[in-house]
RNA sequence: GCCCGGAUGGUGGAAUGGUAGACACGCAGGACUUAAAAUCCUGUGACCAUUACGGUUGUGCGGGUUCAAGUCCCGCUCCGGGUACCA
């Protein structure tokens, strides 16, 4: 029978669809559960890349493969949906958002169906449906009336912060405000001028573009909403060492957050009354501390700088303020700064040190004010060589070569590494480190400050409050309400969704202001009271629906409640999460801060939402460039000997592998591989690349292998006259139960590659042996379900079955059947490899050596000499050793 | 600069410290066919022999540990990802 693969396919989705087959179960007292998540995608109007189905169809066969071990599982999608695309098209032609991303979805829907993915389509969730955002919106509700107890390292309801004796009532709206997690106000922020929008420090690219439109963004000072997730920053951090993730997403989380231990240490400003705090990692090195350096935007800057000095800092903070952040933190471009004419007292030696204003101290991180320590940071020695200022060595540095210790010591040479303490005491305040190592050095001074009062030991983190506004129509409208007496409220519970209005116009103010203010019907608002208000006219960022979107899986038509609670309970953590690495920090770390918000609330029940994560690799493809660096499509071109060629031309062509893209014309369509191969061969083949999480180029030849496997596959085991039913053969029998084993195992650990090879093995073993017993058909076609559904379900029918196969029991391996009697083994002299012997695996040591000693190919190898030392591993190797 | 990851045939890739190159592609030869496609069979790291059931060499480079290293350790080179004046 030939594989006709379109029929199979078309049959058997309609079969699992009328049949509702991936229906997720009700039953909650089946201990055994599985959550197996795919990052959602963003439905855009280009439909499906190849790319989209590499994880899905590694999620599918985890999903197939645990439901036939028992499991119930839980396997939705659903769609991303907010998003520029849709809006810019809107502006364009003036379609509304929704029709544009109900087309894409359906576009997305099809295509996923037609691969035949198992998922629970009565669970598809949609972020832009009012039904879905209406509890994004709650849960925004619910970050804005919490703030962190920092004792308890804990999020907590408003109602709960305990206000301060003392504070009036003005304050305290304000003293409350500044503590919820959610809150509004003036922002210096990134905006792209090209989206008409601000964008997070996470959206702005290297070189200063906007990621989503390659456009220079600048920085403007707009009131916004911001979220407080420094406030979780140990909380995420700790949470990281728990979960089953990979190690270098793990790392790039605690990079993210960056949390640095030091201390903060005040210095006495002379002649001032007032004292300036610097956040340091190395108090350590305060005897070293010969100038300080504040950032042109701190707040001390006006009382600091002396008159003399007041012309030349007002001009370099103008400077510094037309200077682009991306000049500003250019490492390659010369350090700047001036003199204010204003000196600070060292605590640890009341020595009289100049402070400067720099812009290589930045405003937003630590106390935006540095001690600096030239001879032991590298940027700070930058400065001072630049500008004269004295280097005074306190380590002497562990280093071996003497010209280097010498310059070192005097200055010439910056030292950040360990070293014993000089020039480190001091008799007016009777401190004294020298000859200590850096950590004790750390201690006694941090010590000592704290003794003194003069410091305290301090953490500090990298991670910023999270910009969380956006002025776009197609995003979730927060649930806030503007007085015109400067109150600001947030909507009830019970008044929510709060939809996005219809509108003429979609084109955003340039002023900063959304779309959503030229509709003043929808903007305005009257309180009973008659007290008038205006709507938040900013809308939430795209991450906010992606934030939460697993809880909703779990209970996605639930219009009373976010999800039901036993549900909840019973589903969560998701056990196997996948999607790129693209989503390492920030969505995959914004999502983390509002479940542990969620945790601190009660709302959910585990502290991480996402206990096993994964990512794949991209999917590349090969390119051609001819000499000039010009792309030519890959069907113009030619392949001889290796070489390629240019059809029309004749030019040779270098082949490169990149990624797919309209400018190198290389863009691979899934359709098109369906139509030709089938949805099981482009799933087997995005399996059979390679390892799941490594980058690989598409190669359609490696597409036609698999598909010849598939093709081998059906024409073997749908031909009666190879399948009996009777006594299966010995190395049959053997071979399919290693290939159980290792199909079984693979699975567990995402090694889908080697899993199909174990298959592919196993029936070149039948066909060279030309016929199988039935029970070996079906079992056979019980371990290729899980890859290639849509086959198997065809060959299970034809093997005589009368219902599905997706929730056969996945079979057993019995260990006897691999039981070999014999081992071949590698026979080698001083490690080299030269012949094998087959032997009986009950044999000892000492009979094996005798054996290999005995056979007349040693002797070709020991000759005259005499083996130093004999290895024998059993069932392994024979190591022969010979000296001289 | 710093943090991660990687480098294996013509290609994608296999290998709990134990026979390097499984499996697949490609290529070559053969069968079937009027022919091609499809399918099937055989061979295929390189080099030297080809009288062999032969030998040499080989996992980015240089050292080391070990009876034995693609795998472990030290020092590099190149490529990819992240991050960057974070005190």
């Amino acid at each position: 029978m030939d594989y006709n693969f379109h029929e199979i396919e078309k049959k058997w989705q309609k079969y699992w669809e009328d049949n509702n087959t991936f229906k997720t179960p009700e039953d909650l007292t089946n201990p055994r559960k599985c959550y197996i998540l795919d990052m959602f995608p963003y439905p855009s109007g280009a439909g499906l890349h190849v790319g989209h189905p590499e994880g899905y169809t590694a999620t599918d066969i985890f999903s197939r493969y645990k439901r036939m071990k028992g499991f119930n599982v839980l396997h939705p999608m659903g769609w991303d949906a907010f998003g520029l695309p849709a809006e810019q098209y809107a502006i364009q032609t003036g379609t509304h958002p929704s029709i544009t991303t109900r087309n894409n979805c359906d576009t997305f829907r099809r295509q996923i169906k037609e691969l035949g993915l198992s998922y629970d389509w009565e669970k598809e969730i949609n972020t832009t449906d009012p039904k879905y955002f209406k509890w994004t919106q709650w849960i925004f509700i619910r970050l804005y009336n919490t703030w962190f107890d920092d004792k308890l390292q804990k999020g907590r309801p408003i109602s709960e912060l305990i206000i301060p004796n003392g504070i009036k009532k003005k304050e305290k709206v304000k003293y409350i405000n500044s503590r919820r997690l959610a809150y509004y106000d003036n922002a210096s922020v990134w905006w792209c001028p090209h989206c008409c929008t601000v964008c997070a420090n996470e959206e702005v690219l290297n070189d200063g573009s906007h990621e989503k439109c390659g456009n220079r963004v600048e920085k403007r000072n707009l009131k916004q909403w911001m979220l407080r997730i420094p406030l979780y920053a140990e909380r995420l951090l700790k949470g990281i060492d728990k979960l089953d993730w990979p190690e270098g997403i793990k790392d790039m989380q605690r990079n993210w957050i960056g949390r640095s231990t030091g201390a903060e240490v005040d210095f006495r400003i002379e002649g001032l009354n007032i004292n300036l705090t610097v956040f340091t990692t190395r108090p350590d090195t305060l005897f070293g501390a010969t100038y300080m350096v504040i950032a042109p935007e701190h707040p001390l800057i006006g009382s600091i700088t002396t008159d003399e000095y007041k012309n030349s800092v007002n001009n370099y903070i103008k400077a510094t303020s037309l200077k682009s952040d991306l000049d500003r933190t250019d490492l390659a471009k010369e350090k700047t700064g001036v003199f204010t004419g204003r000196y600070a007292i060292n605590p640890v030696n009341r020595k009289q040190i100049p402070i400067w204003v720099a812009d290589y101290v930045l405003t937003g991180y630590g106390t935006g004010a540095i001690m600096a320590v030239p001879a032991h940071d590298t940027r700070d020695f930058e400065f001072a060589q630049k500008f004269n200022l004295p280097i005074v060595c306190i380590q002497d540095p562990d280093v071996a070569d003497p010209d280097q210790k010498k310059r070192i010591l005097e200055g010439n040479e910056c030292w950040t590494e360990d070293g014993k303490y000089i020039n480190s005491s001091d008799k007016t305040t009777g401190i004294d480190i020298n000859g200590l190592n850096k950590a004790a050095g750390v201690a006694q001074i941090t010590r000592w400050l704290e003794s003194k009062n003069l410091g305290t030991s301090k953490v500090n983190y990298k991670i910023r409050d999270w910009l969380f506004s956006r002025q776009r129509y197609w995003g979730e409208p927060f649930p806030v309400i503007h007085w015109e007496d400067g109150e600001v409220t947030v909507m009830n519970d019970d008044d929510l969704p709060l939809e996005l209005p219809e509108l003429e116009n979609y084109l955003p103010g340039e002023s900063g202001e959304s779309p959503l203010s030229n509709s003043d019907e929808w903007l305005n608002i009257t309180d009973k009271t008659g007290r008038k208000g205006r709507r938040e006219t900013n809308t939430m960022p795209q991450w906010a629906g992606s934030c939460w979107y697993y809880l909703r899986f779990i209970d996605p038509k639930n219009d009373k409640l976010i999800f039901d609670k036993e549900k909840e309970k019973y589903w969560m953590p998701v056990d196997l999460y996948i999607g790129g690495a693209e989503h390492a920090v920030l969505h995959l770390l914004y999502s983390r801060f509002w479940h542990k918000v969620l945790f601190d609330l009660g709302i959910v029940s585990t502290d991480e939402p996402y206990q096993r994560l994964f990512n794949q690799g991209m999917i590349l493809a090969f390119a051609y460039e001819t000499e000039s660096g010009s792309r030519v499509s890959g069907e113009l071109v030619d392949e001889r000997e290796g070489k390629y060629f240019q059809k029309e031309t004749g030019a040779e062509l270098k082949q490169i592998v990149a990624k797919m893209s309209k400018s190198l014309k290389n863009v691979v369509n899934p359709d098109d591989v369906t139509s030709k191969y089938g949805a099981d061969s482009l799933r087997l083949y995005e399996m059979f690349m390679g390892p799941l999480d490594v980058t690989k180029p598409w190669d359609e030849k490696g597409v036609k292998g698999v598909f010849g496997f598939l093709g081998r596959a059906f024409r073997f085991l749908s031909n009666p006259e190879n399948v009996f039913v009777g006594e299966e053969d010995a190395e049959i029998l053997k071979g399919l139960h290693q290939t159980i084993k290792k199909v079984g195992w693979d699975i567990e650990n995402l090694h889908f590659n080697t899993a199909i090879s174990a298959m592919m093995i196993f029936l070149n073993l039948s066909t060279k042996k030309g016929k199988i017993t039935t029970d070996t058909a079906c079992t056979f076609t019980q371990i290729l379900s899980p890859f290639a559904p849509h086959i198997a379900e065809e060959l299970w029918q034809i093997l005589g079955n009368n219902k599905t196969l997706a929730y056969e029991p996945w079979p057993d391996f019995n260990e006897e059947y691999l039981k070999e009697d014999s081992f071949n083994y590698p026979v080698s002299f001083n490690g080299k490899m030269r012949f094998n012997i087959e032997l009986p695996v009950s044999l000892t040591k000492e009979e094996i050596i005798k054996i290999v000693l005995a056979d007349e190919r040693s002797q070709k190898w020991i000759g005259a000499a005499i083996p130093s030392n004999i290895i024998v591993v059993p069932n392994r190797i024979v190591n022969i050793v010979i000296k001289g």
